[in-house]
RNA sequence: GCGCCCGUAGCUCAAUGGACAGAGCAUUUGAUUGCGGAUCAAAAGGUUAGAGGUUCGACUCCUCUCGGGCGCACCA
């Protein structure tokens, strides 16, 4: 990538400087290149100069011209490079090297972008994992397709991804007895019309349980089946491991866990109850493992399902949770450090979503809104770009009437728009045209922009494998089909100009992969005609 | 009370400590007898909740205040 470039060819000024003791001898600080949103400072820009000011002992402006002066640029890649007012120094891309990048693109088609900075590594993901005691609502959309998305992301980043959905259906979880109350008429926490419904369709009031577990159990499984269908079949989001709580219990491993911390001497009896010493590692309390009656609470069986995930040695662990599990963090990363994981546990909260008018979302009758609903209301396109173009940490204020309007515009259209665009022009084109192309017949202002952004691609699936911010990508997508609607508005591309014809149709053949490869990304689907 | 998150254009949201805080929608205006107008070009819209501090430089980091959300179970 012409960024990494640019980043070893700064790294060797700064060296040559200082073996010419045209600066003084220090450490390097790691150099950082940008990308200037003002295109008249390039298309890469540092700030290294006014970063070793103050060590250097010169002025920034003066750092950033004896670097600059040292500077061996390779012509194939850049144009010119200027230092600008504070102590910017500003790198041009030359047109030779954008050129050459339309090739490199068609030759690697679906693979372009696909890096290898995670090779060798594996990376557990547990997202969703929604209760099986209702349907997913609007709120879980968020780790759905943000979940789906990074999945995404860090597998074209090379990482070898496992995606896992966790379904709490252990029989002595308070919430399976509960949801059992409910079918045995012994309690309405979960009571609303579908479940009734639901259990009206199976005739569970014929059947005859042994428990409240054996009940909620029951219903459970019919539940989260539907989940599954739903998720698999609407939401087109695969899974490759369904974890199940009740395997914990089967093959023991909360008690193996349990025993691992007993053995650190990390677990007291208190009150009758068991508590595992998280104090030890800064919180604010201790936290209770087993109930005074013998049974585990969900931290146990939490830690027991983390244990398992760590034993398989997973290079990272990402958990995606409700903001509503954030009091769960600190708990779960003193686990780690408990367990002795040595690789890295992210923890990833989404924040709220909040139904207009201030209501709750809750599951109380009238006051939920399944994530079904809005998927036929606004379709599935519109509704991934909905939540992924807003980071995690915004606190949505959902409205289905807005929503709805907003769909009708989405940018999600303009960006399918440029792909029906694009197949459109080459099946008109049908050219069969296997005559050398000449790159260098791309030099329109228009041209040269479109790929810039295009070999840009590669750029945006490392940023965000590093810090997650999936937001880029629906930004990115946008940017990218702006950049390919302007050169079709400044250039035609099927001309009598047969030679410049060619070259376009390579352009924006390129674009399409490129395109395409982003919308995957997104699990937005990508239309030949609309 | 304590902990985590948030407050940016009329609305919905962006912005690895960088240059003039950006998009979409809404508003106003202009463009093609068109390889798809679901497009392109432009205008207008901001004291980034407020006050201090750190820095060459702060929406971003630190402190305080105000406002909102979510947690704080022998629920999950």
């Amino acid at each position: 990538m012409a960024k990494e470039k640019i980043i070893n060819l700064i790294e060797k000024a700064i060296q040559q400087a200082q073996e010419e003791k045209k600066l003084m001898e220090f450490e390097i600080p790691e150099i950082l290149v940008e990308h200037p949103e003002n295109m008249e400072f390039g298309d890469f820009s540092t700030n290294i100069a006014m970063r070793i000011a103050k060590i250097a002992k010169k002025s920034p402006m003066d750092v950033a011209e004896i670097i600059n002066n040292q500077l061996v640029v390779d012509s194939k890649i850049l144009g010119k490079v200027e230092v600008s007012k504070p102590g910017f120094i500003n790198f041009f891309i030359s047109k030779r090297y954008l050129q050459k990048q339309v090739k490199e693109i068609l030759e690697k088609g679906d693979e372009f972008g696909q890096l290898e900075i995670g090779k060798n590594k594996k990376i557990n993901i547990e997202f969703i994992s929604g209760n099986p005691t209702g349907p997913l609502h609007i709120g879980q959309g968020r780790g759905a397709f943000f979940g789906d998305c990074l999945a995404n992301i860090l597998r074209k980043a090379g990482y070898k991804v496992v995606r896992e959905y966790f379904i709490n259906n252990a029989k002595n979880s308070n919430q399976i007895k509960e949801l059992g109350k409910t079918v045995l008429g012994k309690g309405v926490s979960y009571s609303n019309d579908e479940l009734k419904e639901l259990m009206k369709k199976h005739k569970l009031k014929n059947k005859k349980f042994k428990s409240d577990g054996e009940a909620g159990y029951f219903l459970g499984q019919i539940i989260q089946k539907q989940n599954r269908n739903f998720i698999e079949n609407k939401l087109k989001i695969k899974f490759d491991n369904w974890a199940l709580e009740e395997d914990l219990y089967k093959d023991s491993k909360l008690d193996k866990a349990y025993k691992l911390l007993e053995k650190q001497d990390l677990v007291y009896k208190k009150d009758g109850a068991e508590w595992l010493k998280t104090t030890k590692f800064g919180d604010k309390q201790d936290w209770v493992l087993k109930r005074a009656t013998g049974s585990p609470t969900y931290l146990l069986s939490d830690i027991a399902y983390h244990k398992d995930k760590f034993d398989k040695k997973f290079s990272k662990v990402i958990d995606i949770w409700g903001a509503d599990h954030q009091g769960h963090v600190f708990k779960m990363k003193a686990v780690a450090k408990m367990l002795g994981y040595r690789g890295d546990l992210d923890i990833l909260i989404c924040q709220v979503v909040r139904l207009k008018g201030g209501l709750k979302l809750s599951k109380r009758k009238g006051q939920i809104i399944t994530l079904e609903e809005l998927i036929d209301e606004v379709g599935m396109d519109v509704a991934r770009y909905f939540y992924l173009v807003k980071s995690l940490d915004t606190q949505m204020e959902f409205d289905m009437a807005l929503a709805k309007e907003q769909s009708e515009k989405n940018p999600v259209y303009y960006i399918q728009y440029a792909h029906a665009r694009i197949s459109s022009i080459l099946r008109k084109a049908s050219i069969k045209d296997k005559r050398v192309v000449d790159y260098k017949l791309l030099d329109h202002k228009s041209e040269l922009n479109l790929i810039n952004q295009l070999i840009r691609f590669s750029e945006i699936i490392e940023d965000t494998a590093n810090d997650y911010q999936t937001q880029r990508i629906p930004k990115y997508a946008t940017e990218l089909a702006n950049a390919f609607h302007q050169f079709y508005h400044n250039c035609k591309v099927i001309s009598d100009n047969k030679e410049l014809s060619s070259a376009r149709i390579a352009l924006i053949d390129a674009t399409k992969i490129v395109l395409k490869n982003t919308l995957d990304l997104m699990g937005i689907t990508v239309p030949k005609k609309m």
